[in-house]
DNA sequence: GGATATAATGACAACGGTTTTCAGTGGCGC
DNA sequence: GCGCCACTGAAAACCGTTGTCATTATATCC
């Protein structure tokens, strides 16, 4: 009997068609389970200073080889490109303008929404581009 | 009898508290109407080759500035920041991948469903902070 | 309307994040 | 285990953005 653990990078890496390096690895490992996205220069610093030293350039290309084939979403945390490992099911972002949290929303809450937008304005939108900024739960009980 | 000019740069500087200067008109007159949000280096290069010679520091800080009194709004143009000059009245953004045109929509389109959000997920949404990407009528027609 | 304090401008240099280069290394198929 | 080819990493280049400082223009007071 197989158990499934619940993060495995090298299965992601090998179902995606890349190479399973141990750099990529380290940068899908360090991503996982992180509500908030963080930088290249965060990713480098953090796996340099606690796991192994890694080049900058690496990661920023395993970075792209990543959000290339979908295991990575890009967010913006002003101005710097911040990476964030998402759920492959679609779903909706909700960004915390307090602690830059993203938290991912089910579809279904938004989809209805979504069509009655099409009817009123023409404008078709595309159903995982939506970005809504707020306050997480968390932050708002404080 | 005074007529009601579509847009008088001069006096949206005046009632924001700034000094109005050429420079500052003319970078809110380039940006005035347009639906694509456009980037400091657009905005300097196009001032600088159709209307008059201008330093890229003082577009720099123009946009600083009327972006910090409300005048323009920030949008990220693949990495680059752009901005687009937006109406006073709250609105949400829908931006077009195709041809990076932003359509200001207008909020009662979507309260009724943030409400509902929050009520769904305990988050706060910020009504004015949603960013929601897709195709424009426009584009969806070719 | 003219003088003056103050803020804005512009050329240049510095800064920081990202990408390119190129030689060396390691993963993966045979 | 072997070899091909993709991946890695250090350094330099690149490019958008910001800081510096002398000059100029704006807004206010008289």
């Amino acid at each position: 009997m197989t158990t499934t653990p619940p993060f495995v990078p090298d299965a992601q890496l090998r179902s995606a068609g890349l190479a399973s390096t141990a750099q990529r690895r380290a940068v899908l490992a360090l991503l996982a389970g992180r509500a908030r996205p963080l930088t290249a220069q965060e990713i480098h610093a953090e796996l340099t200073r606690c796991v192994r030293p890694i080049g900058l350039t690496t990661v920023y290309r395993a970075l792209h080889s990543l959000a290339d084939v979908g295991l990575l979403h890009i967010f913006d945390l002003d101005g710097q490109r911040a990476y964030r490992h998402c759920g492959a099911t679609p779903h909706q972002h909700l960004i915390c303008t307090r602690c830059d949290a993203v938290i991912e929303c089910p579809p279904d809450v938004v989809t209805s929404w979504l069509s009655g937008l099409h009817r009123h304005t023409g404008f078709v939108p595309h159903p995982d581009r939506l970005d809504l900024r707020g306050t997480c739960a968390a932050c708002a009980d404080t």
